[in-house]
DNA sequence: CAGAATTAGTTGCGCACGCAACCACTTGGG
DNA sequence: CCCAAGTGGTTGCGTGCGCAACTAATTCTG
């Protein structure tokens, strides 16, 4: 007599929510890209970094791969792709000569106060699929998970 | 006298959707994936496979592809591993010799029903961070964005 | 029924990524 | 004060990815 061995374990990848966050995650990722991308050059390193850089002038790179959660030799890459491109610039730090000062040039500037309203119109019209309540609830939810996985901050 | 640009536009990367998101469904990838890829030896593309040809046998390459939204090319390859690791076999379909039915090997079922419940049992143990209504409000705004986005089925 | 268009699947290529090693600089302990 | 350990940042290397081009088989069309 052999051991059953069911086709149906219970796993159905398309209801799977590791799964399922994952395709949400790429799929909100595509449909914010198309801006950043398609319109500005950037890449996903290179938005972070400009989304960082801009609300905190003269960062390191230290910081804008602590935030972003990116390694850090993807920053310093992304970082040399945007200097290249002269939206950003850098200075050695008085205090730490290790350290390198990262800041927007004008031009930068500019493409940071033309993409951020973009951006953020784009997720609330994303958002606003969900009622406010519907949104609460979600935004719960990833609270929740996102303390429960230590990403929380 | 000059545009003020201010630093904050509004928009914090920590509290950015999109971003969130994205860190939230890395987040759980890897909690997940210590389970297939350190005690299995599975990569992502290739725990899919699995998951997939052990639900659905004799599927297809393009049937992988298109129910786990991986490019064609990532499913080819993750299927030419697995058949090196004998975990699956294919065959001409008899009925179009373009296409290869894909199936699980006796080893390859004896490591899908070792892995499914350990990998439910992962998604069980993190889901149970929320309450049954805070699930249910999380699954709903999902399944929103989901269908906002045509992601979908 | 022959040739064009289409589809399943594989492969060559260039690119981005993470790891580990590295350089330059700073900090801490004897 | 000096040397060891640690930190910020960059780079060489191997790997995995998607695109585009390809092969082989099938379907569509006149």
């Amino acid at each position: 007599m052999s051991i059953r061995v069911s086709s149906e374990l219970g796993l159905e990848l398309a209801g799977f929510v590791p799964y399922r966050l994952n395709r949400l995650a790429v799929g909100v990722s595509n449909h914010l890209s198309d801006i950043y991308r398609e319109r500005f050059g950037l890449d996903v390193p290179e938005w972070r970094v400009m989304a960082t850089v801009g609300s905190r002038h003269g960062c390191t790179a230290q910081h804008i791969a602590e935030s972003t959660r990116m390694h850090k030799t993807r920053v310093s890459r992304a970082i040399a792709h945007l200097e290249e491109r002269e939206l950003i610039e850098r200075a050695s730090s008085a205090a730490d000569r290790r350290e390198r000062e990262v800041r927007l040039t004008k031009a930068g500037r500019r493409m940071y106060v033309e993409l951020v309203p973009l951006v953020l119109e784009r997720e609330r019209e994303l958002l606003a699929c969900l009622t406010k309540e519907q949104l609460r609830g979600f935004l719960a939810g990833m609270e929740l998970l996102e303390s429960f996985l230590g990403l929380q901050e």
